[in-house]
DNA sequence: CGCCGACTTGACACCAATCAAGATAAGTGG
DNA sequence: CCACTTATCTTGATTGGTGTCAAGTCGGCG
């Protein structure tokens, strides 16, 4: 839709990445070559790469016909959905390795949105589905990373269902540090490409009230706003400490 | 671990079945026969069936090793996770003809419980595993069946996310109304067999607040409580209504 | 009949959404 | 380079919604 720049089969041959998993919450450590050449090699076939100059593109919106999967080399993609009243929901930040826009019906159910530039690769859906059907380690590659996917949306499940914002907030913050693109450990310094707005409704507050976190944090001192779009870290065990605080009393099945 | 009784290969082959879908939101219309007879065989081989007599049972609980998968026949099964604090979450209610227990790492991530008399079938996963590797078809309907569970899933992350509680019941109802096990159509009466604790679990909400939604659905004339599981749907229009009111105000991304 | 668990309702404090306004930074055109 | 606009972030005041504690009701079961 808005690709600035597109080029056929980039002189840096797509890297396509595996995944397995170390535990239930931890990102899957990238794995290359858990595809065998020859499955390598037909994907880098069909690849395209696409490159998105900033944020705030659309890369495909929700009930278009979905013609195409995507992997991302470089940079934050937002998933969105939105209710039928219009209110949109920030359903997932994919970065570096992830896999996004596997069609339902023939249509994309979700919108993907660039939040910073962003470098991908694009694969024709049906070239795809052929491909599949004869090298049986991609079909299971696949399943592993959508049920990856869907634990993660779990885990938001859980953030949501009982977290407050407080440790909403101290979990997205402890999200991202584990991601070196973002998180400098030297100066303890935390680079979120995100705005207020997305981090509001990926975290399903108001923008103010989002603020007001990050606020109430600066003054525990948990962290230190630099700008608008940086946060020094300055104690980690405390937002670990924020995020295992009980906050709703549940049915404690007695068992 | 708790099965009141087990038989192997019962007598009523287990059917197993396989979904494609309508529409985004609706439940996938279960398909017999898109396995091939061939497959189907080699699924019944291995199947076994289980039968639980009463609700508040335990399938399996996550950190668990994962030796087997399980679909249900009859009766509703609770999906649920427990925070690091001991909070419960319930992610997902499970009925006839859906699948659970799909392993990480070799470790259920959830607990299954039951949550009425249900009948399953058990699948051992290694040799699902197997049959798997050399039935294309059977991998690609468990890719088919996690999807669908991820857009579930993500359905759940819109509702915490943005709606109020009421609105919550509300989806919560109409969900159950389309499910003929639980709504007699002609005398306008739904069933719940979910008691209060994993009513509010599930919609992230306190078991008070529940009870509190249901009075004022009541107050309004949507629906009229006939006992505590038992609910006289009144206004499926005002329902639907209900959940279609805005909520929050998000970041209207002009577009 | 009396216990017990699940459900229900009330009172109250607190958190978060909303409205409003100010602050900061970045882009735009003169 | 400077006025101006615009977008984004931030803070304050207010109000409604929801969690929590507490008490009361209902129905089942021994």
């Amino acid at each position: 839709m808005n690709p600035v720049r597109r080029q056929r089969l980039a002189r840096t041959a797509p890297e396509i990445r595996a995944r397995t998993f170390d535990r239930v919450t931890d990102r899957p450590s990238q794995i290359e070559n858990l595809l065998s050449p020859k499955e390598q090699d037909r994907l880098r076939e069909i690849a395209t790469v696409l490159e998105y100059r900033r944020g705030g593109l659309t890369i495909f919106s929700e009930g278009e016909d979905a013609h195409f999967v995507y992997a991302i080399d470089e940079g934050v993609v937002r998933i969105s959905r939105h209710a039928e009243n219009g209110q949109r929901q920030i359903l997932a930040f994919m970065v570096s390795g992830d896999l996004f826009g596997i069609p339902d019906g023939g249509s994309y159910v979700n919108t993907a949105e660039t939040v910073s530039a962003v470098r991908l690769y694009r694969f024709p859906w049906h070239q795809l589905c052929r491909i599949r059907l004869d090298e049986p380690q991609l079909q299971l590659n696949m399943l592993i990373r959508v049920a990856y996917d869907l634990r993660q949306a779990q885990r938001q499940i859980m953030i949501l269902g009982q977290q407050s914002t407080n440790q909403r907030l101290a979990f997205l913050l402890l999200d991202f540090l584990r991601l070196p693109e973002f998180y400098d450990e030297r100066d303890g310094r935390l680079r979120l490409p995100i705005n207020r707005f997305d981090l509001a409704d990926y975290l399903g507050i108001a923008r103010e009230t989002a603020v007001r976190a990050i606020a109430k944090l600066e003054r525990d001192g948990l962290v230190k706003r630099i700008d608008a779009e940086t946060i020094q870290i300055l104690d980690i065990g405390g937002l670990r400490a924020l995020q295992l605080g009980k906050r709703r009393r549940t049915a404690a099945a007695a068992e």
